[in-house]
DNA sequence: TATTGTTATACTCTATAACTATA
DNA sequence: TATAGTTATAGAGTATAACAATA
């Protein structure tokens, strides 16, 4: 019988579940032109109006010089705004046409997550998502918070 | 204050958290001159002698066409031998430098798998576990187990 | 006809280096 | 000097289509 080394080890689970997960909501924002990673750049924004690309790449731990044609793709399609903040900085705003389309986003991805979370019985939900941000840095280690001493 | 829309979602934080692990494994991995997925390979076949490559695309879910480059480059650094099945498919298995190898990354892996839970508090960490499988299918769905009728 | 393996190709995400301009 | 943003480039994972050889 054939059987997976790794199976039980939980980094490589994730993976496993990760790949799953996307190869699911992939094709959903497909229909509207969109990558995983222009959504949540997008929601990001439309959560954190003039945020600055840096602070977005901080945020979503993508390294800047991949966030910077990314942004150029939405600021093409009219999606976002750019508003100087000063000569190097620039606030990032949705239009009204990506306010309307984070909107529908939104509806994807919280029926995607949903239809996720219930693949698993009820009491392991919560716990699972406990634990799990034991895994990584949510809101990257941003400002405001105490930080592990620097 | 700057906040991450999608931190709640499971989807979003396997991603986050898949992205993470990888970030730590790769590096140590690359001192031995090997990806992720090729280490995943070796130690499939360390644990599965005389794999055949279609086996193998099923239990680690890797598309056929991707893993024929892969085994291409095991073979040419003379991890692997092909043990000729019949006249289209072939059975996969470590050379002695394979198996040696693969004993050097199962160390690798079971350190970095141990400190990844270590992450997170004990009381956690079963329960994450017994949760996550049920976000992918390991061992890929394979013959033998009574599969989701056909 | 279906299966196994292969090649070619393309898209996405990620990573590094080098650069401009501003503070 | 350090920061914000950009460009170019490369590496890696994943996807589809087309194909040859074999069962």
């Amino acid at each position: 019988m054939i059987s997976d080394p790794l199976k039980d080890y939980p980094g490589y689970a994730l993976r496993r579940a990760s790949n799953a997960s996307l190869a699911l909501l992939t094709p959903r924002l497909m229909e509207h032109d969109l990558r995983v990673s222009e959504a949540t750049v997008i929601l990001a924004i439309f959560t954190n109006p003039k945020i600055k690309q840096s602070e977005l790449c901080k945020l979503l731990d993508i390294a800047s010089a991949n966030i910077a044609p990314l942004i150029g793709r939405l600021d093409k399609r009219q999606l976002i705004t750019r508003i100087k903040v000063d000569g190097r900085s620039q606030g990032l705003e949705l239009s009204e046409m990506g306010k309307s389309l984070a909107t529908q986003i939104l509806t994807i991805i919280e029926d995607h997550e949903r239809a996720l979370l219930e693949k698993m019985p009820e009491p392991l939900r919560a716990p699972f998502m406990e634990a799990i941000k034991y895994l990584w840095k949510p809101d990257g280690a941003l400002k405001g918070g105490q930080d592990e001493t620097p």
